[in-house]
DNA sequence: GGTCATAATTGAAACGATTCAACTTACGAC
DNA sequence: GTCGTAAGTTGAATCGTTTCAATTATGACC
């Protein structure tokens, strides 16, 4: 039903073959010719037929990008770098949601992989890495992102988390905060624990510091508001007065239940909070919450490049392994007037 | 390079129309062949081409969904929906992001009809919508998404954005309130006029009521807290008791303007608010805020039905054009203690 | 054992673009 | 007028799958 390129050759009265150089090399063929196939192309609105192209060519001219959370703000600004980056290089990108379930996560490997498409790009859900590796052994090449260290034969693009840490329990010792508390889990997320780990390694540097640690079962809003209840109740005994959260969700959510209830707490003058992702409604809380800021669009773009290199690689080179450092946005939450 | 359904057929010691039967139908050949079939599949890693398929079947089994923003949770619960309906059917969803702009928009369409795709799914940037047309007449199902009744010859999946605005209206009535403030714009989105033609219309059927009108520049977090401090400097003298914003990241930023500053309002007591889209954060924000709902997941949902009726439909049938019915979520920013 | 009906299998054609060796044409140089 | 070279153009082969008419195997029945 479509027009193909026989029909098109037939309408310009040039071989198929021409009708290829017009569509790829131009430069190749004369100037009358092109415009002979390029009204014919108008004319019956052809299209080049995609399959049939990436059928000869054996490979597609697209990326896959597979986020654990479409929804999450800075997977969707990744991609945004990533689909930058892409389209630079004649590249289209396929988004796809695993929701964080890894048959999900496998559904969309497997799709991708029968589309033969250039490259997969994947924030894995889990910690078996059996499923990249099969894809990666069968010619198409992979790249973690935000997923570091596990795996030294993948390269990946990821953040710092234990830097990030480090930079915000220092923040607030810094500001003269002792009592700290960390909300945050479950701990088996990677991120969560070397968030941790980074600001007790902090925590412990500094003489009369500690840390108590506050654990929820999700990085949501609402996990975020019942781990602030539970703090508003201990924070007059204990004496908080800094509080990290593992992500922006959760802070605010905590901020919502110090800042209301019989007794609310002030922030930053009782209670100094920072979170972590810099999400836009961290900016735009009540009391706008200072947070570690990742370079969200960074990542995506690198990611993409790391694919280009993977493409490229030799046999025996090593993969590249990017790590970014994270970065404090200071808001009111600590520094208050 | 990698294993064709000839070296499977020679693995097996089969034909290649066996390969074939056994990957599309498995019932019309005898077990033990199967058995054969699917080991020398399993030795070779053997995964069938997509191209090769697609370009003999003519189709492909991907549908294409272009969203104005994937990071409007609006539009990711939406996508949510359409791939829980397509994945029942077999067929995958291709995710792209136009961002509001029409040439992103172009772009992810030519790729897609390039593709061959199923169909598209698309919430359109701007009013024309010659380029969808086009791809139609072309032979690729359209089904417009969160945008009804402009052109009655595209299938469509939106919601009743008249009766969303004369149902806050009304619930902001019902409590006695009659000095209405409606926040929102740009006007040229037809969602914000609809909503606030659907308020104005009940604010006109009870006597003593009025609304003014305050504008913004675009459906964000910033224009809601501007447009939430002009609210307060005037709410004194102007005596406003209601707040009716076009979109929930403008309660939320209106919500922030009203409870800071030196005089703050209390909210519901002095000025009862409500928002549209009923988006996580407006349960979430300090005074949780009533907002009108839509039915997200099964708007995309409903656009998939609808891709498959328009594959199915005769020539003269007309086209199917869904409409939903939103409804409210009241919470404490309208009815509080 | 022969006859049929049915089940299972075969293999060549087709899908639509790209590639590339072979061929044609154009044009100067001599 | 001939030759050589470069510029353009041609068209058959190819990619990997599906389809389907043709063929062959299987088994039931007398």
């Amino acid at each position: 039903m479509a027009a193909s390129v026989k029909d098109v050759a037939a309408r310009a009265g040039v071989s198929v073959g021409t009708v290829s150089n017009v569509l790829n090399r131009p430069g190749s063929v004369k100037q009358a010719t092109v415009d002979k196939v390029d009204r014919a192309i108008a004319e019956l609105g052809f299209v080049p037929n995609g399959a049939a192209r990436q059928l000869r060519a054996g490979i597609s001219r697209s990326i896959a990008l597979v986020v654990l959370d479409v929804g999450n703000p800075f997977f969707t600004d990744m991609a945004r770098g990533t689909e930058r980056r892409a389209h630079e290089e004649g590249l289209s990108v396929l988004l796809a949601n695993s929701d964080e379930n890894a048959e999900h996560e496998l559904r969309h490997l497997e799709t991708f992989e029968r589309q033969r498409v250039f490259g997969v790009l994947v924030s894995p859900v889990g910690d078996d890495l059996a499923p990249l590796r099969r894809i990666r052994d069968r010619g198409i090449p992979v790249v973690l992102v935000d997923r570091g260290s596990e795996d030294p034969t993948f390269a990946s693009v990821s953040v710092d988390d234990e830097a990030g840490g480090a930079i915000a329990a220092r923040h607030l010792l810094d500001l003269g905060r002792r009592r700290l508390a960390f909300v945050g889990g479950p701990l088996r997320i990677r991120q969560v624990a070397d968030r941790y780990r980074g600001a007790v390694a902090e925590v412990n540097k500094v003489a009369g510091a500690s840390m108590d640690f506050f654990e929820t079962q999700a990085l949501s809003l609402d996990e975020g508001r019942l781990a602030g209840l539970a703090l508003r109740e201990r924070a007059r005994t204990e004496h908080y007065d800094g509080v990290f959260a593992a992500n922006d969700l959760l802070a605010i959510g905590i901020e919502q239940a110090l800042l209301g209830g019989e007794e609310p707490l002030s922030i930053p003058h009782e209670v100094a909070l920072v979170g972590y992702d810099d999400i836009s409604f961290a900016a735009a809380a009540v009391v706008p919450i200072t947070s570690v800021r990742q370079p969200r669009e960074l990542i995506g773009a690198t990611a993409f490049d790391l694919l280009l290199a993977e493409r490229d690689r030799d046999e025996g080179q090593p993969r590249e392994r990017v790590i970014f450092q994270p970065e404090l946005a200071v808001r009111a939450s600590t520094i208050g007037s």
